[in-house]
DNA sequence: AACATTTTCAACCGCAGGAGT
DNA sequence: GACTCCTGCGGTTGAAAATGT
């Protein structure tokens, strides 16, 4: 019999006795006393030695994302939410690295949340979810809906993530630079790109819940902009031509209406995602 | 209540890159 | 340099749960 022969009746014998599928408690029992007692790494030579039944990349799987202590349970805060959209704008789908400014949150739970939050809206407008086009749409209507949230529930929900522990992040002047909202010239890159969407959302048909309001401005976008987060999305302060409370008008051509937030409450959503923003009425699909 | 459809997310797979020999 | 082994990453799958009819 050949190596190679020899090689593959070997995988199929270990195949035959290797676990798949979800862990069972006494499964997690072991790898997590496996761990307790040795240290995590090595992780074929602690499937082995453990005792338990799995390939080595099953364990360190089933550890990163599920059993290490660290890892934190349920639904992604609005802060976490908006740093994802900074981070995949800059980085695209690098989840474990973007992973690596959420604490106690794994790359898997990022990357599904990418695919089935974000993806998703962007199936339901027909827009690539890379394309310049979803950028805008996420910039214009996401981002900011995101960071009244993340205010408000900094200023009604002490449990959540605060303000200033996003601060030294996104203060932080190297990686300031390296996000891509802050490099983008947008006196010509918005009110393009706004212009684009005008072109298959009809904004002025929105259907506005009561507790909002619609404003439109022709030669304007208003934009909310909140004071404690002025490093995105792409706002300077030269092209403000003025402030209403939250809101501040920017002088960008092309651009006909702006949508104000910062009446609504949004508080007790137990999960405020994108569904949120497209709610608000129906959108012609771009063909 | 029963069934169908959709959504979520844990787990798997293949691939690439690094380290050791 | 060539090979093997290990680790980590990103894409994909499919079972379970949630939701709709």
């Amino acid at each position: 019999m050949s190596d190679i022969m020899k090689k593959k009746c070997n995988e199929n014998e270990e195949g035959a006795e290797q676990r798949k599928g979800p862990w069972t408690l006494e499964e997690d029992t072991l790898l997590t006393d496996y761990i307790a007692r040795n240290g995590e790494g090595r992780w074929n030579l602690l499937a082995k030695a453990s005792g338990l039944k799995r390939k080595g990349k099953s364990c360190r799987l089933r550890w990163l994302n599920y059993l290490k202590p660290d890892i934190k349970r349920g639904n992604l805060t609005p802060q976490e939410q908006l740093l994802i959209l900074e981070l995949h704008c800059k980085w695209g789908n690098r989840w474990s690295k973007i992973a690596q400014y959420l604490p106690g949150r794994t790359d898997n739970e990022i990357k599904n949340y990418w695919r089935t939050r974000v993806q998703k809206q962007a199936r339901q407008l027909n827009i690539d979810s890379s394309s310049h086009q979803f950028l805008e749409v996420v910039r214009s209507f996401w981002v900011p809906r995101l960071t009244h949230k993340m205010k408000d529930s900094s200023n009604t929900n002490t449990k959540s993530l605060p303000m200033d522990s996003l601060g030294p992040i996104l203060q932080d002047s190297k990686f300031s630079h390296d996000l891509g909202f802050n490099n983008i010239d947008c006196s010509t890159f918005v009110s393009q790109d706004l212009t684009k969407i005008s072109q298959f959302m009809d904004l002025s048909d929105l259907e506005i819940p009561s507790s909002m309001h619609l404003e439109e401005s022709r030669g304007s976008v208003i934009q909310y902009v909140n004071e404690d987060y002025r490093s995105f999305p792409c706002l300077e302060d030269e092209h403000i031509v003025t402030t209403m409370g939250n809101l501040e008008i920017l002088p960008f051509q092309d651009c006909q209406v702006g949508v104000s937030t910062y009446q609504e409450d949004v508080t007790q959503d137990p999960m405020w995602n994108m569904d949120d923003i497209w709610q608000f009425g129906e959108y012609a699909p771009l063909n």
